[in-house]
DNA sequence: GCTCAGGCAGGCT
DNA sequence: AGCCTGCCTGAG
C-alpha cells in the first residue's frame, strides 16, 4: 500500500480487497450512505469523511495526519484481506461466498458504538436501524460541520448515560431503549470496559457482554467482531442460520475456518443476503 | 387487519 | 438444553 496527500483527500494506491460498496453494505456498520455517485459519505470516530475508489485507488477526504491517526486503523488498511480470504477454501460454498464477496474488510470502529448499534439492531430492518442511530446522533451526538451540511458524532456513554426511557421516546428505539441506557451506564461508570475486554479473551467478553440486558449471543458476538475486532467471534443470526442449514448442517463449528471466521461470516452474510434479496 | 424484520428475556418443560 | 411468548415500531 502507498498513499499520497492530495487537495482535501489521500489517495491510497495498491490497495487490495477494498470495496467501499461492500465495506459499507455488509451489515457491519450504519452511519455510511452513498450518493448518486457512488461516494460514501460518513461519520466514524467523532469525524466526517467520504470514501470512494477509481480503478486505480481508493481516495478518503481529509488530511494526512487523520489518514494516519484515524483512517488507516479504522479500514484495517496493515492488514492483508488477500491472503486471510484465499485462506478460506476449505470447501466450495465458502469459496464462492468468498469470491463473491472479495473487497468486504472488517472496520476496526468504536467499541460503545459498536455494542450501541447492535443492541438497536435486534429483531429490526437495516432501514430502520440507521434511522434510529441517526435520530440518536442528531438528539445526544455533537454537530459536525462538514462541506455546508451538520452531521452528528455518535453520542459517548456518558451522554447517554443517566437518561430515563422516556428522553429516548424520540428516537423511537421501542423496547431497546431501556438496554441502551443499561449498557450507557456500565460503560460510563466503568464496570463495564470495553478497552480491558478488547484486551482479553474472547470468552471473558462473550460472558462480559452478555451480562448486559439486551445483549445475548448474537450481538455479542458483533460487538466482539466489529467492535472487539477479535477475527474468530462468528455471530449467527438468521441469514447465517439458513446459509448455515444449507450448506453445512447439524455439526457445523465456524472454527472450520481457522482465524478467519469472522471474516468467513461477513462473507457469507454477504454471499446470502445478495442471493436471497434478489 | 396481518406478518415480519440481522434478538432477547423470562418462564416453562 | 430446548421451546414458547411478548416486546416497540414501521413497512409491505
Amino acid at each position: 500500500m502507498q498513499y499520497i496527500q492530495r487537495d482535501n483527500c489521500v489517495e491510497i494506491k495498491n490497495v487490495t480487497d477494498f470495496d467501499p460498496v461492500k465495506i459499507f453494505e455488509c451489515g457491519q456498520c450504519f452511519r455510511w450512505n452513498a450518493d448518486e455517485n457512488g461516494v460514501y459519505l460518513g461519520v466514524a470516530m467523532n469525524r466526517a469523511a467520504k470514501v470512494w475508489k477509481t480503478d486505480e485507488s481508493v481516495f478518503i477526504s481529509g488530511t494526512l495526519e487523520d489518514f494516519e491517526n484515524i483512517w488507516r486503523d479504522y479500514f484495517d488498511l496493515d492488514r492483508d484481506y488477500a491472503a486471510l480470504r484465499s485462506s478460506l477454501n476449505t470447501d466450495e460454498y465458502i469459496k464462492k461466498a468468498a469470491e463473491f464477496s472479495a473487497g468486504i474488510r472488517l472496520l476496526r470502529q468504536d467499541r460503545w458504538e459498536t455494542l450501541c448499534s447492535f443492541i438497536i439492531s435486534q429483531c429490526n430492518n437495516i432501514a430502520r436501524i440507521k434511522r434510529i442511530i441517526e435520530a440518536l446522533c442528531r438528539s445526544f451526538g455533537e454537530p459536525i460541520f462538514f462541506e455546508g451540511k451538520t452531521l452528528y458524532s455518535f453520542p459517548d456513554a456518558e451522554r447517554l448515560a443517566g437518561l430515563c426511557e422516556k428522553d429516548l421516546e424520540p428516537i423511537k428505539s421501542g423496547y431497546r431503549a431501556k438496554y441502551i441506557i443499561e449498557a450507557a451506564n456500565s460503560v460510563a461508570s466503568g464496570k463495564t470496559d470495553l478497552d480491558i475486554l478488547a484486551a482479553g479473551s474472547y470468552d471473558e467478553a462473550l460472558r462480559t457482554l452478555k451480562g448486559l440486558s439486551g445483549v445475548g449471543d448474537k450481538v455479542a458476538n458483533c460487538v466482539i467482531l466489529f467492535g472487539l475486532h477479535m477475527m474468530d467471534a462468528f455471530p449467527v443470526d438468521v441469514w447465517i442460520k439458513r446459509a448455515i442449514g444449507a450448506n453445512y448442517g447439524k455439526g457445523f463449528d465456524p472454527k472450520i475456518f481457522g482465524d478467519a471466521a469472522g471474516l468467513a461470516q461477513q462473507y457469507m452474510f454477504y454471499y446470502a443476503r445478495s442471493q436471497g434479496k434478489s
